[in-house]
DNA sequence: AGTTGCATTGACAACGCTGTCAGCTTGCTG
DNA sequence: CAGCAAGCTGACAGCGTTGTCAATGCAACT
């Protein structure tokens, strides 16, 4: 007795749409050289089968695994990373990408290792990078080595044939301090980011522009170095607001550092804002619920990622667009952490 | 002029073993019937090879996609999810499986035709479910159906056939209650969590086990229903709060609700835990980060996922040992939301 | 009508594994 | 020492696509 089987789903797309396999792999890929009635025909028989094409017989036979690898630094914030996330993935799941995440603990003396590891085992086609792996040249080499693009958000260099998803810190890092210097504030601490991070940078340097702008002295006593954590943040403030004229406003590069310092106030039962001003970057989960509520600058992230995931798999697709792209706009959100001076 | 190509790497690697393709599948994959030293050559061969099987012509031929699902409500603490996540990766990862994510948002009427595209498009062998997914008799029936076996973490009613995560929440929200108890708080408020979730009964239970311990008389005036977010933890210590006689201490079913208690103690000017002594569950990352720190109870999440990620892969891998797992022990952890009333 | 050139289509061989099954070895048993 | 079972190994046929290339169709030309 041979077995009825029906070859393949596709032999019974291609036998229901009276086409060969090949006509049917081409409208399912959307290739061109398809005859519109040849095209509907299968198209029909397509949806009346529920045909859904084999991935691993797809890759097997074109070379093509369709993975997008999210590597990231594990210590990132959560919702930093859900955006990114959800962002990618709102562009990968339609276009038929499946996204692979990677944690990675840095610093890792092996991550060329394996992140190489990585790309090889799941076939990795393309990587988005968020900050701050867009920024390691050990890590930009190696894609480049096995020539996997890939497109780094907010990295602090662009990469000149790469795809960069940038945001304007240093605009909005301006606008928030100028925020404070209108509320009447003379001594702003400022909390630096991490060195790592391209945003660090700019958000200082958006903040120095703006003393400057509005004839503010510049005080290296009034700058601190942190690393994004909490702890980092707590300690900076701790020595700032130990000095012998303690600024009455902190500037902190990101919302984890602002709660330290929030933190630390409040353990030195300092009123905040009545004592002091607090105001962080990236509009946390937490931000408007810490008490209080904090001012801060909100990044569009989810709209980020999705561009770098769409750019990205643009870039896959051959239907390229190299892209200038704009940077994308930061978003200053105010809420209680902040008031005028008494 | 016929490229030298060498037909496949597997192929290198028999014939630098000096074996059949066949018995290196074999030795790759574990099985039995190969002698010890044919196997050890093969190993050799690819260690020096650097040999890595192609999953697609893995799965193609056998079959076996090797990818576990975890998917989730996207409303979920994201630290929470971090924690699922990295420990079900810490044990995918060896292992040779794939670990792909996919968000929820609940609720979703269409959630069964989701997770059917889901589980249809990326070949996903076996899912881990977090709470409350494991709950939703929809999920279970349409997995059963597809015959794709689960690991349910923390599910209310454990499916009889499948994996099950449990841990001692009852135990643990019965200690916290009795810490309070020992501080001498008798008028205890309690803040229930999303009905659909298992933890949410448990906790509550606990809860009335201790104050009957105590011969504290239960008091429905002092329980509200909340939803695990900030905003019904928020509005539910707004009506306890409001109450004639107020409770000195609230127990939050989760941190994230604990932390809307604090938000709405402090905008009505109450000291905690002075005036209120709050408490939460899960130890969320803000937990020990907001002022003032949390006391809380702290679930082993990355034990717990790494257990049903490593039994869903022997059930997957046929390696089975069906299990009826102890449950989780939970940490009740100190801070200082909670004080002995003065 | 015969040509030319491009758009359209199909036949068939990969792709790199695993499953099946038959064949060869071993080690025991009687 | 034949006989037999169990252990071990390899040949070969898929698995469901895509790439290649040859064949066909068709319109616009001579």
């Amino acid at each position: 007795m041979t077995p009825a089987r029906t070859k393949a789903p596709i032999f019974d797309v291609a036998r229901s749409a009276g086409v060969s396999i090949k006509t049917v792999s081409r409208v399912v890929n959307n290739e061109p050289n398809v005859r519109q009635r040849t095209r509907d025909k299968v198209l029909r028989s397509v949806q009346e089968l529920r045909y859904l094409p084999n991935a691993a017989a797809r890759e097997l036979g074109g070379k093509r695994s369709r993975v997008v690898g999210l590597i990231y630094e594990n210590a990132q914030e959560f919702s930093y990373l859900n955006d990114l996330f959800n962002g990618a993935l709102r562009i990968c799941e339609p276009a038929g990408y499946t996204l692979l995440l990677r944690p990675l603990t840095l610093p890792d003396p092996e991550i060329v290792e394996h992140i190489r590891q990585f790309a090889l085992n799941a076939r990795v086609e393309g990587f988005v990078l968020p900050a701050p792996l867009g920024d390691l040249p050990e890590v930009s080499a190696l894609l480049r080595e096995m020539k996997i693009p890939f497109a780094a958000i907010t990295p602090r260099e662009p990469a000149p044939d790469e795809i960069n998803i940038l945001c304007n810190d240093e605009a909005a890092s301006f606008s928030l301090t100028e925020l404070l210097v209108g509320q009447g504030h003379r001594a702003i601490g400022f909390i630096k980011g991490h060195p790592d991070h391209g945003a660090s940078a700019k958000r200082f340097a958006g903040y120095r522009q703006a003393l400057k702008k509005h004839g503010l002295p510049y005080s290296a006593r009034l700058v601190r170095q942190g690393y994004f954590d909490f702890d980092s943040g707590q300690a900076a403030a701790a020595r700032l607001l130990d000095l012998p004229r303690p600024p009455s406003a902190i500037l902190a590069s990101n919302d984890d550092m602002a709660a330290g310092v929030i933190f630390e106030a409040r353990g030195r039962g300092l009123n905040v804002p009545g004592d002091l001003s607090i105001a962080g970057f990236d509009d946390t989960r937490f931000s408007s619920r810490i008490w209080p509520p904090l001012t801060t600058v909100r990044q569009p992230i989810i709209k980020m990622a999705e561009t770098a995931a769409g750019l990205l798999i643009g870039k896959l697709d051959g239907s390229a667009t190299a892209t200038p792209e704009a940077p994308f706009e930061c978003e200053v959100v105010i809420r209680e952490s902040t008031a005028s001076l008494a």
